[in-house]
DNA sequence: CTTTTTTAAGGTAAAATAAAGCTTAATGAA
DNA sequence: TTCATTAAGCTTTATTTTACCTTAAAAAAG
């Protein structure tokens, strides 16, 4: 994991980074609000630390413009002044967490853990939503103490319904994108295995379901 | 969303129920460790609103039984205690913030939403007039608390009449945009469905409802 | 051979449409 | 003004249509 922090105070800023390199992960520094932003914008980190009091462009502006660009990468925020205006400030702007200086480094660590992990469960190997969990190293599909193995086909329809969540899938968009772009499967291949999918949700007793909206899609619904 | 919040102190419990609720969010409440994680356990919260002391069992268990079992939904932990082993245990164990007694109202709802957010990014495209919000991914039309499902026509008519405003739309522009432009229904299908939506924005006691101008078409107004 | 995927066909239930009677609003003559 | 008259819109019920579900069996993959 890479974290960006974004502090003008250089000596801090050289202890987070070692902080953060001794807990495994990778931190590149920068001193000012303007390069940060830049870096920040590649949307190649997987955290941001950023201090509100910058030089050139404060902590809140960059936060508030990475979001206006749909650069969504966890921010934990620092900042001297303890005003509540402040950390509810930031955390609106879609900051992830806020710490009030001083800190100490393991809480620094901890939280930073906490908001880079609910980003590597979306990419990496845990898909949840209510009371099923997707493990994407095994295809299994669990409810609780059970858990139903899923064949290829049924693992990658389960997988784009639980990014999608409570939003509509279409047939189209899962025929593209689990069959592929240019493949001669039809509507009934859908239909298919969403009756597939339906009697192993039934046999794992979920509370949650796969609901058709006629003529739009599908999607998983809780109970 | 759907917020759980286990705390014994009930008057505290009571004032975070309705700061939440004020909030626009539902609320639930549970005084004891077992309990909370009992209902905690359905994975059918949005967020978890965690005290660590509990009668029962302690918050510190109720969360790691949690996550042993694959339940992620987001958990805002609360203490009393100020010791920096506590946030950091909390943190540790997989909660995603860490506020600390006594906390302002608007702190605990900004984290709260902070770490819901993440869950929420995904719907995105919402329309709304007045009480109402539509959700353009899920096909849902909501007010306050209550929601109901759309079909195909029903959705696609609320979408021009949210868009339109107040401005009158003829039931010809609607016949040509929903049925579309070669198609043979006559006013008396838009008549049938604008009495399946008003039927539905009573269910939903919203204060929008479908204003008729003879000979000249629909809109929506609030009372 | 076993497992997975596709195809096919019949059944089902929801939605679209059509129809009928009813209500409300506008118009105009008494 | 008042009361028919007409037209527009409302609502409910019945019918038709179609999208979807399920299951079985065939085909393909492993």
């Amino acid at each position: 994991m890479r974290v960006l922090i974004i502090e003008d105070e250089k000596r801090l800023a050289e202890t987070i980074a070692d902080v953060v390199e001794s807990a495994g992960d990778g931190a590149d520094i920068q001193n000012n609000g303007r390069d940060g932003y830049l870096d920040a914008s590649s949307g190649m980190y997987d955290a941001i630390i950023l201090d509100v009091m910058l030089p050139g462009m404060d902590g809140f502006s960059v936060l508030e413009k990475l979001r206006g660009e749909g650069i969504m990468t966890p921010v934990l925020m620092l900042t001297a002044r303890t005003g509540l205006s402040d950390r509810v400030n930031g955390l609106n702007l879609g900051a992830d967490y806020y710490l009030t200086k001083p800190f100490e480094n393991e809480e620094l660590i901890a939280a930073l853990h906490a908001i880079m992990r609910r980003k590597k469960e979306i990419i990496t190997d845990r898909l949840t939503f209510g009371d099923l969990t997707l493990d994407t190293a095994s295809c299994e599909l669990s409810c609780g103490k059970k858990s139903i193995k899923l064949n290829a086909k049924e693992f990658d329809i389960m997988r784009y319904l639980m990014l999608s969540g409570t939003a509509i899938l279409s047939k189209e968009t899962l025929i593209i994108k689990v069959w592929g772009y240019d493949s001669d499967a039809g509507d009934n291949n859908v239909e298919a295995y969403m009756s597939f999918l339906r009697r192993k949700l039934g046999a794992l007793k979920s509370r949650v379901s796969i609901r058709v909206v006629r003529k739009i899609g599908y999607h998983l619904e809780e109970a």
